[in-house]
DNA sequence: AATTTATATGCCGGAAATCGCATATTCAAG
DNA sequence: CTTGAATATGCGATTTCCGGCATATAAATT
């Protein structure tokens, strides 16, 4: 793995926002759900996965219709000590996103996403 | 410590270069020091060094017209923490920098710099 | 005071990254 | 096979970043 490339990446806010919702939670996430945690477009959330997937951060499972991101653990002792570093200090910094994220996994069902976007829905419709 | 900017700063291969050779070696490092040990203009070590600075991860030390560089450790512990995954996993990647460095720093007299630019002083004159 | 040496910086051009918008893709459901 | 929902992407515009060159600053030496 890069790490050149992985530091690169963590430089920009919203992915920086994005694995830390990921490294908090310990959870799998879909593209909604970031959307309405972190309260950013959703192109931006999917743009910003895609160079963490390319960069080896993050991979991915389709269930259906929703894509779930999840951090790379085990892929590389490095990356787990870097994604380490920011559970240990990140968790207050960034804590509004936490929390909507926290409320939005609640309304899951059986595990698994079952609503689009919750808190989004009324400014782009 | 604003940590967004840390990992911007980290996301660029002289600064990843210049933080490598800092943490490895643990000595404070002046810019021909660091100039010689990664075979990089003068002009962008000393600028790259100012990134960092104003990052806050290194402080300087003026010793007559040398300036020495060093890490800004016990600044914050989640700074440290991420010094410490370079530390640790960075020891062969860039090896060469640190071979160069400890030939270098082999010439220093007392603990101190008293060339300037060995091994580029050909190629600049 | 003039020169030398180590270091810093102003300026410019080019490359790269990001955003916003629109639209495309993919899958499920009727 | 058409619709709707979740996700991805092509494109243009803007901004940010980096390299290269020249030069400036600062301290020591003569």
């Amino acid at each position: 793995m890069d790490f050149l490339r992985v530091f690169k990446a963590l430089g920009d806010e919203t992915r920086l926002r994005i694995v830390n919702i990921l490294v908090q939670s310990g959870e799998r996430l879909c593209v909604c759900e970031m959307t309405d945690a972190l309260l950013v477009p959703q192109y931006q959330v999917s743009r910003h996965l895609t160079v963490l997937k390319n960069v080896g951060m993050v991979v991915t499972e389709r269930d259906g219709t929703w894509i779930y991101y999840s951090l790379n653990r085990q892929a590389s002792e490095c990356l787990d000590d870097i994604l380490n570093v920011i559970k240990k200090h990140f968790k207050n910094k960034y804590a509004d996103d936490v929390k909507r994220l926290n409320e939005r996994l609640a309304k899951r069902e059986g595990g698994r996403c079952v609503i689009g976007f919750a808190l989004t829905e009324q400014q782009s419709k």
